[in-house]
Parts: structure tokens; sequence; C-alpha cells
DNA sequence: ACCTGAACACCGTTCAAGT
DNA sequence: ACCTGAACACCGTTCAAGT
């Protein structure tokens, strides 16, 4: 094998970078690192990402975010990387999930929080980054369009799809940090905290906690348009 | 003034660390810049934590996360810092807040996302850490002991919590991401996002999305309680 | 076009030393 | 006890050079 053209490619530095931070954690992911894993001396990565690490974790974010790559039997080979633009002008809607509307958002729900619990070593990535790449816009558009067939309208829509997108996202944050040790030295409990105290012991199954808040938000997201 | 004692506490490390994080971008905190802006030298910041950064970072959460100090008349000088025991015995609960439960329950949301927003650069910290202070038991205590007085019970209770923790960093974690420009090339806005083409233009204010939906979600988690 | 190798400015942390 | 100063191993990135 020559010196160049190691076949590195967009697509083999993010997942061999995802699997340095799902392994060794965000920190331990640097370049030099990186280029170890690839065979290929740290500076070559420059080549595919000119404007360096930034743009790497730019690139990582859009690729975890591709929510279809992480459902059951998702596609995966979606084209959604950087030259993201149809093959064809297929302009057309793609075939419209015929599944009910609250079905639907039971799954994006699902499979957005599994895609974030995959590479929960990336999430602080996730904070500041906002990807406008095709697969977000069909996040989007199926939320939206869920919430519309549900019967609601306008800012009715973008506000429901804001509180449920909120909703996952919070809940993958919050179940990435009961997982975690305690920092710091934990302050005891004592009689200033009745409540806490008395519930010390209930610690119910992280799933069962999020779809329990996932059906009671649907259920109120959705009642106005029910009662009308 | 002589070489030593420079006066450095770890209050004042900490304030000053988030005066560049607020200021600068978190990556812009390193030990030398804070120790320029302490007027010390970037070594004697070891003396008051000495596990390094990472124990600064725990600090740091765990200052931010101590909602009573964000509230619009928070105490602020509440007993949090790293020796946060009871100065006497007070360990009977302090005067219990008189306003009805689901009143104390939009206070702490409202602060908590405030606590939040005023340091979002500082949030990709936040999501490996977990602190146990007081402060963070005091959070727990609100919640646990206000959706007891609506009814709920037991595991209720804990998953009640959780949503509505979840909903609130989510929804900063949202926020913080709208308001950044997007990253990556944009994708086009075709035929095959009709919902999303359609609502392109509502953008409704983030704090009426915060409200609304936070309202639903109450109204949701304690149903169960008014029904029976 | 794709990758290498040396170099630069910077970083977190250690350790012995000062007062 | 509190802070300094030099040192070490590492980091991201630039740039000229190789093929």
């Amino acid at each position: 094998m020559s010196r160049n053209n190691a076949g590195l490619t967009e697509d083999r530095i993010i997942t061999e970078a995802l699997r340095i931070i799902d392994g060794q954690g965000l920190r331990r992911l640097t370049m030099r690192r990186l280029g170890d894993a690839l065979e290929v001396e740290a500076m070559a990565i420059y080549h595919h990402f000119p404007l360096g690490k930034e743009q790497l974790f730019d690139a990582i974010v859009a690729y975890v975010s591709d929510v279809a790559r992480w459902a059951p039997n998702g596609d995966g080979d979606a084209d959604t990387d950087a030259d993201g633009v149809a093959d064809e002008a297929e302009q057309a809607a793609p075939e419209p999930d015929p599944r009910p509307w609250d079905e639907r958002l039971r799954t994006w729900a699902a499979d957005y929080r599994r895609a974030l619990l995959t590479h929960a070593q990336a999430l602080p990535l996730f904070i500041h980054r906002r990807p406008e790449t095709e697969a977000a816009l069909r996040s989007l558009e199926v939320l939206y369009g869920a919430f519309t067939e549900a019967g609601l309208e306008g800012a009715e829509v973008v506000r429901a799809a804001a509180a449920l997108d909120s909703y996952v996202t919070g809940s993958v944050v919050r179940e990435v940090r009961a997982n975690g040790l305690p920092v710091q030295r934990p302050a005891v409990l004592d009689g200033r905290f009745p409540h806490v105290t008395a519930l010390r012991e209930v610690q119910p199954d992280a799933e069962a906690v999020f779809t329990a808040g996932l059906e009671a938000l649907l259920h109120a997201l959705t009642a106005s348009a029910r009662t009308v």
C-alpha cells in the first residue's frame, strides 16, 4: 500500500470518530488519535475536513441526528451526507406513512431517543449545533405532518413539535445524568427533605419513565383539537 | 501586594470562570486564561481545585444548578458551596412554601430555565455531571412535595418529576440550538417537506412555546389524580 | 488529489521551590 | 497554607513537500 490514497472518506472518519467517542469519551477524541485509528497521519483528516475539528464535530452531529439511521429497520443508506442532493429531481413527497399520527410520533420519539442514547458521549456536541440537513427536515416534516393530522393548526403545530422535541432531548440528558456517578461530595439526606427521603427507594425503569411522560405529553398537546 | 495570598477563593474562581465561559465560550476557558483573569499564575488554581479542570467544571455545574440563586428574588447566599454543611444542626424542614403546588412548580421551572439560559455556554458541562448538592436536593424536594400534594403517589411522583425536569432541560437545549446559526450547508426546502414549507414563517415566541408546553405537561401529569 | 513530516503556538498538569 | 516558575507530554493547526 502506497503512502497516499489511503481510502479516507468522510464517512469512515465520522464512523471511526464515533467509535473513539463511544469507547473512550469525547475528550479523548484527538486528531492524532483519530489518525492512528484510521492508520493515517492526523493531518490527512484536514483534507476531508478543511475547517478542522469543529467541522468534524458538525458532521458527527448531523450523522447522529439522522433518526432514520437508528430505527430498528432503518435504511441507513439515506442520502444524507455532505452532498445530500437528490440524485434525480425527485422533488415529490415520498410514500406517506400509512399509520395513524400518534403512532408515527411514538416511533419518531423512540428512534430519536435511541439515536441520542447510542452516542450519549457525543451529546455535549449537540447543544450548540443545529444541523439543517435533509434528515433534519425529514424529522420536522414527520412532526408537523402528524400534529396537523391530529387537528392542530399553525402555531399550535410548531409549539407541539417543539414540546415533543424538548421532551425527548431532555429525557435523554436526564437519563444519561442519572446513570452517571454523582459529582462532588453528596449532601446528606436529612429532615429538611422529607419527600425525597420517603421516595428514596423508588427508582422506576428508565424506559417506563420515558413512555409515561411521552404519553402524557402527547395527550395534552392534542387535547385542544379533541375538545373542539 | 506580596506574591502569595492573592485572596483566591473557590467562589471567585468559579465566578470568573463563568464570566469567561459566558463571554468567550467554553473552549476559551483555559487554566492559563483563568489565571490571568484572576491576576494569578494558572497553577495557583490547583491549590483550590487539586483535581484540576474537571473538578472546576463539577463546581461550575453545581454552582449554576443552585436554582435559588437565579430566582428573581433569590437569596443567593444559600450555603451551597463545597463545605455545604448546615452551620447548626438545623435538620428541621424550613418554612414551607404556602403557595399551591402548581404555582410552586411553575416558579421552579421558570427559575431553573433562567439559570440554564443565563449560562447557556456552560450547558455541555451539564450532560455528564450530576451534582448531589444540597441545592439539588432542595430542587427535588420541591418537585416531589408539589406532585405529592397534587395527589400523585410513589412512582407516579418520581415519574412526574422526571418528566418536568426533562421538559425544562430539553426546552433550554432546543432554545439554544434554535438561536444558533445552522451548521453545515442547509438543505433546500422542496416538495418533499410540505408541512415544513407551509409553517416556515410561523416562529412563535420562545417564552410562549415554553409556557404552552409546560402547562400542557403539568395538566397531563396530574390528570390521573384529578379523575380519581 | 491525497497524504506526509516538521514546525508553531498553545494546553493541562507535575513538581520543586519560594514566602 | 498559598502561590510561583520551569518543565513535560500533549494538543490543533499551518505549511511546504512528496507522490
